[in-house]
Parts: structure tokens; sequence; C-alpha cells
DNA sequence: CGGTATTTTGAGTATCGTCAAGGCCAGTGG
DNA sequence: CCACTGGCCTTGACGATACTCAAAATACCG
């Protein structure tokens, strides 16, 4: 499927070569790579927000976004990360409820909004596909919710390496396997990760290395994570869906094909 | 509007009285209503699950349903409540990702799936309607979310309070006027509340009490909070939006208009 | 190798979860 | 009409957890 990106792509937008995009017809990824530019962030960067009157619909190539809310007090709840990927924008003029801002250096290939909108109602499949992503987000908004629903910091860490494992286990260089251990790589800073679960910078550390104290996890740099008991962690943060969706099995099963 | 569904309404069911469904055309509204169904549930009855085969799009008449996960150690966590004119449901074969049960006495419209789908593809209107009853649920999550990010049991509370006031203003019975008093009534009960909170019947009890003592509340009864300082109970929640969006002036004249 | 940002640690305090008991209805049955 | 019951909300006391402030250690980047 890449490879057919690859060749009706003119642009270098690799559209198709990740995500759902890939199962769409090729005359509309030929169309959607045709009003395709790619655009790239420094970190930090604010790409969207509720005053900015940037007019797009994006799709992450590479690097991370987060979606960001900020308080009046200047403080900013994170209550979501997009990566490869992901799309993001405003769909028929409704407002932006959240702001966009890079969290990594990125890339991302934006795309007119009136003109996606025209060929959303030319390619049924599109907007099919659109609204499958919307409810994919929705779900894992709720997914942010079970984790910060937790009471404990230690089972929200828990929650999100757990998320880490499974929603970004497909997608990128955030997982490895090496020597039977399971390492993550942790995609933001502690700060980021302290108003994404709701707490603060200290707790988390202090959670951390809880975790590796009892012997869950190992921390290998502050933002390399090797876990060593994934159902630990899974008790750890009460998820049921994670662990039954996708076991310490399949995830094997997916990283030795790709690793191979 | 509401007069237009009551015309074509055969059933009983009511559709277009509330939610985005008013602005359908009245065929798509007329279809809709042939193939629907109103059920009722008591409260505690489970709706919709992973596991139940009810296989049907819903639409909620009256009471109030919780969206919820259960985790495996039988805890549960509520991600989200549906009220009056919301809709739920599996759409395209998605499996469901949360429960549904009643969390008090319900009555719901219910239409077949396949049917549903078909009248979906038939009319871009009712598609449209749909994506944006997704998105706005997204918001909602993600106001969820900004709400459990609060560390504190009190902010979370105001946030909670904040959420009854401006989504749930419209509709329904939550929100009265009286001597210039905001009176809003909590559709759920403490317990509930903890689940979706992320905390404890206890410390909620404190938390409405604390907010109480400090003059921005009354507790007329548990389930009916008067407001005394809604900028204070913002300035708590750390809320940014919801001050900005809906400031108190405007609730104020939303309610007149309607007592009126 | 130095300078900066990030992470970690420590000590003290506030908050919250926990357990246990008491109070407040609403409904039930005498 | 009143006592009884059960569910829910509240209160109190105590221990665990997390937040705060401050300082030290580590990692990161030229």
């Amino acid at each position: 499927m890449a490879q057919k990106a690859q060749q009706v792509s003119g642009a270098g937008c690799r559209l198709g070569g990740f995500s759902q995009l890939a199962e769409l017809p090729e005359e509309a990824l030929a169309e959607l790579d045709s009003i395709c530019r790619v655009r790239t962030y420094p970190a930090g960067k604010i790409i969207a927000g509720p005053d900015e009157e940037a007019d797009f619909i994006g799709c992450v190539h590479d690097g991370i976004l987060r979606m960001q809310k900020t308080l009046y007090d200047g403080r900013v709840a994170i209550v979501g990360l997009l990566v490869e990927g992901d799309m993001f924008g405003r769909v028929f003029e409704r407002p932006m409820s959240v702001s966009i801002e890079a969290a990594t250096d990125v890339e991302v290939c934006a795309f007119n909004r009136s003109r996606f909108e025209k060929l959303l109602m030319q390619y049924p499949e599109l907007d099919r596909m659109l609204l499958l992503n919307i409810l994919n987000e929705l779900d894992r908004a709720r997914d942010w919710m079970m984790i910060l629903s937790n009471q404990r910091v230690r089972g929200r860490v828990a929650g999100f390496l757990l998320i880490l494992c499974t929603r970004f286990a497909t997608v990128d260089h955030f997982l490895r396997l090496r020597e039977g251990k399971l390492i993550v790589k942790v995609p933001i800073g502690r700060t980021d990760l302290a108003h994404l679960l709701g707490t603060r910078t200290e707790s988390l550390s202090r959670a951390f290395h809880a975790l590796a104290d009892d012997g869950l996890i190992d921390i290998e740099k502050p933002d390399l994570i090797a876990i060593r008991d994934l159902d630990a962690l899974a008790a750890e943060a009460g998820e049921d869906d994670l662990s039954s969706f996708l076991s310490l099995n399949d995830l094997m099963k997916v990283l030795k094909a790709r690793d191979a």
C-alpha cells in the first residue's frame, strides 16, 4: 500500500503510507495528494488554535503534536497527543475547541480546507474514513479519561505506558523489542506528561521510580522505559480493555513482524 | 420546529423536538420516525454493552444514561453522560467501546441499525448531522478530561457544576433561575459522580461543603445546588472556555427567555 | 567542557482515600 | 400515625498519597 501511495505522490507527500488513508481509492488519494502541502514546524510552535485562522486540515507525517487547552491562569491541560498518521483540523466551519502545538519538531501534510471538503462530498469513502477517524479519537479520549480517573499517580503512569504500548505500537519508533523486553520511548517530557496526567513532575518521577522499585519497569533513561511485567502494569492501571484487546503475545508478534 | 416534527410523528416519537435533528429535511425526519420505536428502561438497566447484541441506534428522549467502562476488578469508570437529544449506538459495525446504562428511568427512541445506515446513505444531511454529533461528543469528552486533570477534588466538582450550567443549560430541567440565583439540579447520585470525577463519595461530600462554606454555592438539597458565585467557581475549576463561551449574563438571558 | 534545561530527591504540609459510624429521608408495613 | 428499614449522604479520625518549595543531580547541547 505504501508503494501505491508513493506512485501517486507528486509532492513528496507520502499519504497512505500510514493511517486509514491507505484504503482509499487511488483517484481520491491522487486528488488528496494534489492539494497537499508539506509543512514543518519547530518544537513549541503553535500550529492551530481557536484564534489562529490557519484554515487547513492536517495529517501528521512525523513528530508529535499535543492537543491542549489553555486555562485563563496560563496553565495548560493536554487532552491528547497526535502521532504519525493522525489527522486534525476544523471541518465544517466548526470552531476548534483545542489548540494544537508541536511537542517535537514535526512535519505535517496540510490540505486546504474548502478543497478538502469538496473531496469529502465527492468521495463517500473519504467521508466515512473521516468519520471512523473521529470515532477513533473519541475512543482515545475515553481511554485518557479512564486513565485520569485513576486516583493514584502510579496507576495513571501505568495506564499511560499501556496506551503507549497499544495505540502507538504500530506506528513509529516508540516501541522496540530488546532481549525479550519491551522498550518504550516516552515521546514527551515530564512537564507535558504531568499536564496530561493531571499531576506534577515530582509526583511523576516518584511514580516512575516506585514502579521501577517494584520491578514492573526499568528506567533506562528518563524517556526510555523497559517494561518487565506488562500484566502487572495493567493490574496497576486497572485497565481491562487494553490487556484484553492486545495481549503481551500479540504485541510480541507485532514487534517481531516489524523488526524482521 | 417542534411542531413540524410533531406533524410527521406517527409513533409518538418526538424527533426533532430537540437536538440537531430539528434541522433535517422533512422527508428524512418522516423516514426516521417511521423506523423508530420508543423504548423505556428502568434505572440501572444496561441498555447496550460490548457483549450485548442490541443492534440499534438510540436517541435519548427523557432521563439520563451513563456511558461507562467496567474494569476487570469490577470498578466502573464513567466516561460521560447522555441527556435528552443525545444519540448513541454502534455505527458501521464498530464495536461499542463503552457500555450504556440507565442512570435514571429513561425513554429512548431506537432505530434499527441497518435501516438507519441506509438512511445515512440516502440523506447526506443526516450523515453530516451524525458527524457533527460525534464531534460534539468528542468535545465533551475533552471537557471531562479537563475536569479530571484538575488535581483537587474541589476543582473537579466546580468544573462539573460549570459543565452542568453550560452543556446542559439548554436542555431539560437541570437549570432554574430563582431570586437571581442559578439553581442546578445534579442529575446523578454521589456514587456515580464519584466514578465520573475519579474520587470517592466522602471526598465529594467534603468538596461540596467546602465550596458551600466558602460561599460559592448553597446546598439546598444534596442534588440541588444554588450557585452564588459563578466566576469564583470558574476560577476554582481553572476553566477558561466555559466562562468565556457562556458568561453569567448569557446564562441569565437564556434562562429568562425560557422561563418566560 | 561548560551552561542550561530537565529530572530527581528531600522535608514538610495539605489533601485525599479508607474505615467506621451516624444522620437523613422515602417507602413499607404494622 | 408511627416505628422500621434500606439507601444515600454526611462526619470524624487516621494513614497514605500527593502537592509545595527548595536544592541537588543528571542529562542534553553546543
